[in-house]
Order: C-alpha cells, then sequence, then structure tokens
DNA sequence: CTTGACCCTCACGTAACGTGAGGTTCTATC
DNA sequence: GATAGAACCTCACGTTACGTGAGGGTCAAG
C-alpha cells in the first residue's frame, strides 16, 4: 500500500508542471482529483496521473486543451483525425512563417545595404506590396515567382526596376509632348514595358492574369508607384492606351521588393 | 481643400482594419487622432493615416503594438535591429514548428499502420521521449539523429526495437539464472547490445554521452520501458554491471519513435 | 508554540482585439 | 421638421492558458 495518491505539489514536480497549472486543469474540469484530504488538500489518484501524463503530451503536441478534453473524453474524437488537424494547421502556419521570414529577410538586407537611406514608408510599401501578391496569386504562383526572383538575382531585379523608371519618365515625355499612344515612338516603349513585364511572369498565362488583376483592382498607378516615384497625372491612363493599341494586353508593374 | 480628414469607419474601410481596431490603437495611445468632431467623433489627418498605414505593415510583420511604438517613436529603436531580433524569433520558431510537425507526423503514420492498436499511452511515452531527447542533445546532434533515422528506415528501427526486446529478455533470462554479468555469455549479450546502441548514435560521441546522461538522469530503466514492457525489477541494474564489465560505457536505449 | 513548507480560494494581468449593450449623431428621405 | 438607417460614441466582458500575488488555513518539526 504505497502512497497512492499524491498532492498537487508532488504531482506537480514529478510532470514538471506547475501546481497552479493543475489547479487550472481543475477549475476548467479537464482533470479533477477524484479525492480531497479533510483540510481540502487535492489528492490525485494514480489513474489521475496517468491522465496528466496524457493532457501533457497532448499539450506538447500543440493542441489545445479543449481539443485535449475531446480526445480523452469523447470516442468520436479520434486521434487520427485530431493529428491530421492538427498537421494540416502546422503547416500552413509554417508556410506562412516562412513566406514572412523571406520577406523580413530581404528587408533588413535593402536596410542593411545603406546604398538607398531606407524610410519607413518604403518598407510600408514593400510590405503592402507583399501582401496584396499573396491577394492575387495563388500559393503555387507564389513559389513560382520566388524562385523566378531567384533566379533573376537581387541585382537583375534592381536593375529592372531602374529601367521601368527609365521607361516611365519616357511615357511621361511622350505624354506631355502629346504624341499619339499609337505611334511607333510610343510603341517602341511599349514593346519595351511588354518585355519587362513578361521578363516577371516569366510568360506563366496564371501570373499574367493575377497581375493584370492586381492592376485592376488596386489601380496601376498605385502598383507601380511602390516601385518608384509616384506617377504623373494621366500617365497611367496613357500607358493603359499604349498598351492596349500594342493589342499585348492591359498594363502592369515590376518583381518583387 | 479636398477632406483633409477621415472618420474611423472610412479610415478603417481603407486601411482593411476594423473600427475596433482603431479605437483599441487610440486606448492604448498608439495612434490617437489629433482632431474630433464637436459631438466627439475621431478625425484622422493624413499623417495619421500614413502613421496607420506604417503601424498595419509592422504588424504584418508580426511586431507586437509594443515594439511598434517602439519602432514609430523612439529613435534608438533601430529598425535594422527590430528586423534581426524577429527574423531570429521566427527561425527559432520555424523550426521549432518543423520538429513538431516531423513528431506529428511519425505519431500519425503510427496510428494510421493500425498492425499495432496505438494507445494514448503509447503516444504519451513517444511524445516524452522526443521531448526528452531535446533535453539531452543539443539542435545539431537531433539533426544527426534524424538523419541517422533516416538513413536506417523505418524498418530498421523496429527491426532493432524488436532485438532490444530479444535481448533485454536474454538479460533477464540470465540474470534469473544467476549468471555472473561478467560471465562469457552475458558478455556476448552485452557485446550486441553496444553494437545496437553504436548503430543509434553512429559512433558519434557527443549523441553516446547524451545518451549516457539522459540515462543516468531520467533512470534507463524508464527509458527502455518506452521501447516495448516494462524491464524486471533489477534487470537495469544487472544490466549496467555487464556494460560496465565489457569495459564499453554505462548502458542506453533504442532510437527515436 | 512558533516557524516554514505546504495547501486553499479568489482575483487581476497578459495580447490584440471581437462582440455586443445602450446611447448619441449624421444624413437622406418623406 | 420628422423619422429611419447608418455611423459614431463609451463602457465592459470574453478569448487562451496560465503567471503572480493577496490573504489565509494545515501540517510536521523543533
Amino acid at each position: 500500500m504505497e502512497s497512492a495518491a499524491l498532492k498537487v505539489g508532488e504531482l506537480a514536480r514529478r510532470t514538471g508542471l506547475t501546481v497552479r497549472t493543475l489547479h487550472h486543469y481543475d477549475d476548467i474540469g479537464l482533470l479533477s482529483p477524484s479525492r480531497r484530504t479533510p483540510a481540502g488538500h487535492r489528492l490525485y489518484a494514480l489513474t489521475e496521473v496517468r491522465r496528466l501524463q496524457q493532457i501533457a503530451s497532448l499539450r506538447q503536441l500543440g493542441l489545445s486543451l479543449e481539443d485535449i478534453r475531446g480526445c480523452l473524453d469523447r470516442p468520436e474524437y479520434t486521434l487520427e483525425q485530431v493529428l491530421d488537424l492538427q498537421i494540416r494547421r502546422l503547416r500552413d502556419e509554417i508556410t506562412r512563417q516562412r513566406r514572412l521570414c523571406t520577406l523580413l529577410e530581404a528587408l533588413r538586407d535593402r536596410v542593411r545595404s545603406e546604398t538607398e537611406d531606407l524610410s519607413l514608408d518604403d518598407l510600408t510599401n514593400s510590405v503592402q506590396a507583399t501582401l496584396d501578391f499573396g491577394k492575387y496569386y495563388t500559393p503555387e504562383q507564389l513559389e513560382r515567382i520566388a524562385r523566378r526572383g531567384a533566379e533573376l538575382g537581387p541585382e537583375r531585379i534592381r536593375g529592372s526596376q531602374v529601367e521601368w523608371q527609365e521607361l516611365l519618365a519616357a511615357f511621361g515625355r511622350a505624354m506631355e509632348e502629346g504624341l499619339d499612344p499609337a505611334s511607333d515612338d510610343v510603341q517602341a516603349l511599349a514593346s519595351k514595358a511588354y518585355s519587362l513585364v513578361e521578363e516577371f511572369t516569366g510568360g506563366d498565362p496564371g501570373i499574367r492574369s493575377g497581375l493584370t488583376r492586381m492592376c485592376q483592382e488596386e489601380g496601376g498607378e498605385n502598383i507601380l508607384a511602390r516601385y518608384g516615384t509616384p506617377l504623373k497625372e494621366g500617365l497611367w491612363e496613357y500607358y493603359t492606351k499604349a498598351m492596349k493599341a500594342s493589342g499585348l494586353f492591359g498594363g502592369s508593374p515590376e518583381s518583387r521588393p
């Protein structure tokens, strides 16, 4: 007849949990000791110790106390289902975190290379841009875009940003000179723009249509403005006219920040 | 003189946040509108809108509101530091999650292959075992162990678990027959045990010493019991005597669940 | 008979809001 | 000018899984 019942402190010590945690489990009815001493001290029987170990293990697996309660008390909560669900949740979470991490690293690198004195607003733009990406591309497309970015390399990306700036400046001059968007001079610019867009999309039609949708819904001028100076008044409309005249498609911005 | 100030609802709509969130930011003094209408309605000026965008962006990066406040209001909070810190936090979190995910997947697979009808207690054991591992091995060692497990393959792991069972049974018989732990027969068993241990450690001395520490501090009989039936009374002591007599080392269990 | 190590029950604090409750104000329409 | 609906206001409690006291009994040892 060895000590068949433990008091809270002892149980806490053995399981590595705190007394407060055991109290909490008692409060919510997840693990209530079946007996008490006359003085009201909790006494945990061996079956309750075992239950606590199960609880602690499931807790380590990241399950919520409610899920654990279900696992332990309701037979229709099969372990496999719960594990499956938890795995899916975790995987989603991991991909989310990874994406976030890459973004953070990219931002930090930009902050570090003090060639451009990065302001909070630039950062804001980048973040917004990246998040918008998530709204217009599927996760697989984001994967492809990321790979494409890696292929091109950071300097080529910066290079194309510069080319966009020059191109938009050229469009602006054309507009101010009153040139017809369908004229040969402007169409040469449109063709250049097309190739820059295609460099980004990598020729993927899904990515291209996502980009088009993004420009339509967010306003192309806002998208393009993120990657440099704001566009002159009416320039985006002029640009779309030129692109339409070229018969290629709608209009679009640049690769990732 | 266009609408230079926005009301909460309008601002919420534009930023995709909720009115409650804006109220919250006001409550904690993170973003308080500088003006109010006579009726007390909040009026956000353009500078405040910009600040809100910065807040929202940093929020998306996973920063806490307190960190954000620091970034925005205190010059000594450099962006780079904050980003660096956040990256480190995220990376740690990701490796943690990944480890957890592997564990979950392994458990689910075991649950699925209904060859063994897995009980909650088996699961509890596995979880505890895996967590103990984290206490005795460094992250790098855990990496190596995981790679080694992949090399060996799941069937070999199961195989060695069976071999451990047989080996312990043989030790048990020797003990009951009163054989000297240093006798040739028992030493043959010790040698077999040694090779099983080495199969697990892959010869890595760090892993070996971690294992020894684990057996000492957790009690080797508890460790070994996890991977099969509980050990007979006194068997662990007998086993350690045999291993000491062999001059190899202390004692130890089996690869990962 | 006191001291210290336990134990008990409230009950507030955490992070970042969600979700009403109950009441005022704005805006449009009749 | 009355009225309806939308939008605004201020409390204030709920969420998760406990941490951290406050204030007070219980128990064995000295």
